[in-house]
DNA sequence: TCCGCGTTGCAGGC
DNA sequence: GCCTGCAACGCGGA
């Protein structure tokens, strides 16, 4: 019988659909408060922070959860309920409040892999332990249990897809039951109930609409979304992720549905479920790596991988991370990071990432090759915290991952293959229309000159209205010159890496040092003047 | 210890 | 759209 007062935690699983937590809680308690917590860390103005937003967030995001938590309590006032908001210094301080001023003998939330969690979910369960607290905490955030694959795999994260895929199996199904009611909540006691903040209310007043992403938080946002693309089986069956188009802005490649997933207001189980519905319903269809499939599966790689690595957000102390002594020059950081590289291609996609938190994963690719191994040689946390900003579908696992893998810092070490800033997105998109939305002042700039503006005449640039070097940036680098650097930098230091178990500290410093006199040799110094004008 | 393989490079040829 | 040469990596499995 349900006698006891139940709290629901939401953190990440913005959902009442396939949510094991809530459906566990809604079963065993009389009294169900169901809680998110404000947390200051995310959500707290900065404004000192590079765009407007929290020294974590920015505001696309911020707004992108906010919308999820407005969502989700509509969806529990239709059931009887509400989303009691809280607020605090610490969430994890928070939440202990609310478990003794409840009386509560359940607590139930997701499990969740990140470190930051991690630490915070070990209080309120060495809290619960010795207050007879019960915790019901399952995983439900994954298609798999990470931890469960790699204790399959002998207690190490498989490293490669294919090896993870081998040893995956099959993953959980959904719970397909509906709510008709939840237990009633209880009363606040001495706990403040807030409604859902505002942006306003949170400190974002006169932020304006300026940037706004074109796209919406919430569960019901996210299924309808989620029904929109499997409509076309042709397309969810004939979906290849390497094909797609990453100047495809309109309507982009891919579903976007990887913000809805790192908030959870989609099951991944779910959407999983979903695709191999499409997938029985026709003939033929892509497989893993390539297919929408295999997106998922390739989110449930990283997080396995981040899960079982120690130190997996950095390159200190990682054991699978390449050491690479990546260079410091703030002046070429932030000239990638606010969109004035002078590579028209480069430039579109940092605004896009600033004015819609969302792009493509090969625009992702272009931008990360360029600053990291491709172009810049500038170490991969620094682009890591950029994106980890700016993102709405920031997740810990996949970004970081994805940046090692970007940086030939491991999972792919084929250094040699360098995007580059002209002829890749050139091949998408000729005529350079999505650089002309993200940067209007190319806008008039012919198509022949779109990718390399600083090639065009003055008499071109004129009648353009863009003069570069005036009104839109010269190239800070010359990409022809510099990917050769990368390539022989990264030859350099991936013989350091092997030469040593894990090359110390001086061995790198030593390298970083032998780079950057290098560069500065008078010789090279001209010729990258000579380039560069 | 060796070999096959790896979601997503580029330029040039056909 | 598909091939090659470019220069060449490390993981996983045998």
């Amino acid at each position: 019988m349900a006698e006891m007062n139940g709290l629901m935690w939401f953190r990440k699983g913005l959902r009442v659909h396939d949510n094991p937590a809530l459906s566990h809680a809604a079963r065993s308690a009389r009294l169900l408060y169901p809680v998110f917590v404000l947390d200051p860390r995310f959500l707290r103005p900065d404004p000192s922070a590079p765009s407007p937003g929290s020294a974590r967030s920015g505001l696309n995001r911020i707004r992108f959860l906010l919308e999820s938590l407005s969502d989700l309590d509509s969806s529990l006032r239709r059931l009887g309920s509400r989303l009691l908001v809280l607020k605090g210094d610490d969430p994890a301080d928070v939440i202990l409040k609310a478990l003794k001023e409840w009386k509560i003998g359940e607590i139930c939330y997701e499990f969740d892999t990140e470190p930051y969690a991690l630490a915070q979910d070990k209080r309120i369960k060495d809290f619960a332990c010795t207050s007879g607290i019960k915790v019901f905490s399952p995983v439900s955030h994954t298609l798999f249990d990470p931890a469960e694959i790699i204790k399959k795999n002998g207690g190490k994260p498989p490293l490669t897809y294919q090896s993870f895929i081998k040893i995956a199996g099959q993953p959980q199904p959904p719970i397909l039951q509906t709510f008709s009611c939840l237990p009633p909540v209880g009363n606040a006691g001495a706990c403040e109930f807030l409604d859902v903040p505002s942006m306003e209310e949170l400190g974002y007043g006169d932020v304006g609409q300026e940037g706004f992403s074109p796209f919406h938080g919430g569960e019901s946002e996210a299924l309808k979304r989620l029904k929109e693309s499997l409509e076309d089986k042709k397309w969810v069956a004939n979906f290849e992720k390497p094909k797609g188009d990453p100047s495809a802005f309109l309507k982009p490649a891919t579903t976007v549905l990887s913000p809805y997933l790192k908030f959870g207001c989609l099951s991944s189980r779910y959407f999983y479920k979903c695709l191999q519905d499409v997938y029985a319903d026709v003939k033929k269809h892509t497989s893993p790596p390539v297919s929408l499939v295999g997106q998922l599966l390739w989110r449930e790689f990283f997080y396995t991988v981040a899960f079982g690595t120690p130190n997996f957000d950095q390159m200190k102390g990682n054991k699978i991370c390449k050491q690479i002594p990546w260079s410091n020059n703030e002046e070429l950081f932030v000239a990638w990071r606010e969109g004035q590289t002078g590579y028209p291609w480069i430039d579109a996609i940092m605004i896009q990432l600033k004015k819609w938190g969302w792009m493509h994963h090969l625009a992702r690719h272009s931008v990360a090759c360029f600053l990291t191994r491709g172009d810049l040689f500038i170490h991969w946390e620094k682009g890591r915290d950029v994106f980890e900003r700016l993102l709405i579908d920031h997740d810990w696992a996949i970004n970081n991952g994805n940046w090692l893998w970007l940086s030939c810092s491991s999972f792919f070490y084929q250094y040699n293959r360098i995007y580059s800033p002209i002829s890749f997105g050139k091949k998408y998109d000729p005529n350079g229309n999505y650089i002309r939305h993200f940067l209007p002042v190319l806008k008039d700039m012919p198509k022949e000159y779109i990718y390399e503006p600083w090639t065009a005449p003055m008499s071109i640039q004129v009648k353009a209205n863009c003069i570069i070097g005036k009104d839109y940036p010269k190239p800070v680098i010359n990409h022809d010159f510099e990917m050769k650097e990368c390539r022989r930098r990264m030859g350099e230091a991936y013989a350091l890496n092997r030469s040593a178990e894990l090359p110390s500290e001086e061995d790198l410093n030593c390298l970083r040092r032998k780079f950057e006199d290098e560069a500065m040799a008078p010789q090279r110094r001209n010729l990258k003047q000579k380039l560069l004008s």
